[in-house]
DNA sequence: GATTTTATTTGATCGAGATCAAATCATTTG
DNA sequence: CAAATGATTTGATCTCGATCAAATAAAATC
């Protein structure tokens, strides 16, 4: 793993005030491997045998039942993924695969529960990790039912715009199937969402959407800092 | 608070394995209320004050947005509730209102703060209950994307029915009306629902179900263990 | 026990979103 | 560059679940 991967992995919350001593072990432990796109890493039932962190690309965690799939969430660099099941040693109950060409660091399960017994440090960013998770499940399910399919994408956009600078422009960083899937809706479904909200300024070219009049589009939207602000 | 209520606390996961004194003094502070059903006990988006734990009676997490209301989840006795808004310090995503008359041990989160500092075993039974957490909002979600609203009744009476001792019979521990809420749907459709479970083998009294076709249930509900098992 | 009040059920209708089918547009590959 | 593959959009239709309205049943209150 080049240094400038492990500079970002350090700074995770995870990892930021883990002893020196500690990091150093599992940085040797883990290894780093690149996937091509649409590589399936790891199915739901089977044991959680790796802590996972995405150093690039992305990934979707996903789960299937019956005939269905949806997508429950889409990670990006630097992130960690499947914390809970690690700790729990049990089961994955989501699959993920590669969205794109993605590197992904894999840390054994039981290292970084030998680390937990000797470093309390890593005890209380776990903590802090896994209730912000817990926290951004709770809000996406509330976005799931409290609200239309329209308004989850209208609400999507203004987060998106935030978060790309706050310029009226933003360019979706996932395909749309996959977007479709994110915000609980067929692509078909997303493809008309677009067309209902191009009253409200909404111009789409591709993945380059333009948003005209902002103020319209939360008059609509009415975005919630309860579900929609990440830091809360 | 009586006794034998502070034995039942102590025997949480949570607190199992407290050191004593730490325990003592957590119960030393906290208090004990008793409050009469449809009681508003916290309100979403308020700082969290207190963790909250149900010793008896029962509890509905809600949440609201625009004009629309939906339940989360109904917390029984004995269980914590909120735990992770208390440890990031943050904001109620939900609130919370008694369905029954209920008792409620409120500790102050400052306490709860305090004795993580100074209590490694507390840590990992909060990572523990946490991790579960994590992973029953997963599940909920999963329950509520991949499957329609009678195969998820269908899934959630069967899962009753082995709660309640698999003799094919069960009591619903809630209203109708919070039911539908707990299962994503409205009150009216639940009621419709139960009448679609008829031919297989549902027979409704009042709160009182018999399942006289289970076999045939179970193949409408496909209960799946990544979604309806709550020890995975 | 009669009267309210609240919960549940039933019927009719509406709307959101899914599905199926097909067209169009983009990207990749030979 | 042309063929082929995959993504996105559009149209038509269907299904699930929501809503509105009203009846019935059950509980709580006087």
């Amino acid at each position: 793993m080049r240094d400038g991967d492990q500079t970002l992995v350090r700074k995770l919350r995870l990892f930021a005030d883990m002893e020196e001593e500690n990091f150093a072990d599992l940085m040797q432990i883990a290894y780093l491997q690149t996937f091509p796109r649409q590589v399936q890493l790891i199915t739901e039932g089977e044991a959680a045998d790796f802590l996972h962190i995405v150093v690039s690309g992305a990934v979707e965690l996903f789960a299937r039942s019956n005939g269905r799939e949806t997508t429950m969430e889409v990670v990006r660099p630097v992130a960690t993924f499947i914390l809970a099941a690690v700790l729990k040693d049990a089961v994955y109950l989501m699959s993920a695969r590669t969205l794109e060409k993605s590197s992904v660091l894999l840390i054994p399960a039981e290292n970084i529960r030998a680390v937990m017994a000797r470093d309390q440090h890593f005890d209380k960013a776990i903590i802090t990790e896994l209730a912000s998770r817990y926290r951004a499940v709770v809000k996406a399910q509330k976005d799931l039912k409290l609200r239309t399919g329209v308004e989850r994408l209208a609400n999507y956009l203004l987060r998106q715009e935030i978060e790309q600078g706050g310029t009226g422009h933003l360019v979706l960083p996932i395909d749309k199937r996959t977007l479709a899937g994110r915000l609980g809706m067929t692509p078909e479904n997303l493809s008309r969402a677009f067309g209902t909200l191009k009253p409200y300024g909404v111009a789409v070219d591709g993945a380059e959407i333009r948003l005209t009049l902002p103020d319209d589009l939360a008059g609509l939207a009415k975005p919630n800092p309860l579900i929609d602000d990440p830091d809360v």
